[in-house]
DNA sequence: AAGTGTCTGGGTCAATTGACCCATACGACT
DNA sequence: AGTCGTATGGGTCAATTGACCCAGACACTT
């Protein structure tokens, strides 16, 4: 008699096999892509399982916990950011055209996938019960800002001008207007609105230039 | 032998007996404070009724489920919403005067007391799953921006100027901006940058008003 | 080919949560 | 004082979720 703890040998379905570095990435990937389609409240580890493909006891072998998968997908977004943001910044021409061009093209990815842009402020709320993920939240939020910055600086030198307000607030001002533009804009989809803004939000920089 | 079903007749805690009118107000007061203090995710139905202390069965039957009440809740923050807006409004002085020390009241109240006012964006995002919510979100959004309009308004009038840009643009701007603010500024607790910003704010503000 | 450590399947477990039910106690009205 | 509709208490129930465990399958190395 087989002990019996034997299961039974049955033929099963090929399994695929990855290195954990590997399978540690597809979880994150996996738990951005649920985070941008269904929000922080949707990605349960199951969830989260279930878009990578694999099973609960992969998540748990390669993670000790939820949280240290969304600190990691935090982090993700925040290496990311520089790419987005440079992604249609375009130095030539006056500043008036740099300015506008480079909000409208700031505003535009946001009307594409304002989910994406938006994860951020999910996790800061759900950063309020969970302190081990402030630190991510808190550098995704500088990191913003920092990209920003550099964004105002380059236009300036490109365009010879400088800015007669301090730069860090400037980019405070264009974070936090294009974030609670895309707030608003998801509930109203008012994307007409939205674009008037983003003109306001352009004379307000250009009032703040002057030739160097 | 009593029947079964009978229990004890042992003396309980006296027990406070409610109209259903005074009840269903008792768990909507209750569900803002949880809203406030706690969030959304933390609104469960019996976090509610110990808030309110009231039992599970009072909240079912005053409520058929959980998300009625949350929509009753979201009205009453926009029922609310003028008031806190109109308070530290003044309308003497000059337009900087008017602008500025309205921008400055709004914020202070903002830093004060965030999360009473970001309860909108967590509920907008909640909404995300919960198509029942979306009208009272979108009817809370429109009313802060209408009350922007009543303010910019208001406040031209009162120092005799018109608005070159539209009143629902700078409304809008308004709006995005210190809701915008708020998010980082509750991630990075920088209220000096956040009061620079809506320095800036208010200079954009004043470049779009002329004397009428 | 045996050995060894890594990876996976398929469960379990306790906690939480929204919803719900029924018998009973209350109290306004008659 | 009796009646009747309303409010309440104290449970139950199924579903979901994060965490976890164990035996076995696999792929290297030697």
């Amino acid at each position: 008699m087989p002990p019996a703890t034997r299961r039974s040998p049955a033929r099963r379905a090929p399994v695929v096999r990855k290195p954990l570095a590997d399978r540690r990435e597809d979880l994150v990937e996996a738990a951005l892509r649920v985070l941008v389609r269904d929000g922080v409240a949707a990605a349960t580890t199951r969830a989260i399982v279930a878009e990578a493909g694999a099973s609960l006891s992969a998540f748990h072998y390669c993670f000790d916990s939820r949280e240290e998968l969304l600190v990691l997908a935090a982090e993700r977004i925040t290496d990311r950011t520089v790419d987005h943001v440079r992604e249609g910044f375009s130095a030539d021409g006056d500043l008036r055209t740099v300015v506008v061009g480079a909000l409208t093209a700031l505003w535009e990815r946001l009307e594409a996938d304002p989910h994406r842009e938006l994860i951020g402020y999910e996790l800061s709320h759900h950063a309020r019960h969970r302190p081990e993920l402030r630190p991510a939240v808190a550098r995704l939020f500088r990191h913003y800002l920092d990209v920003h910055e550099q964004f105002l600086a380059d236009g300036a030198a490109a365009a010879g001008f400088t800015w007669t307000t301090p730069v860090p607030v400037l980019a405070r001002l264009i974070n936090s207007t294009l974030d609670g533009l895309a707030l608003t804009w998801l509930v109203d989809r008012d994307g007409e609105a939205a674009r008037e803004v983003i003109g306001a939000l352009a004379d307000a920089l250009l009032a703040a230039a002057r030739p160097a």
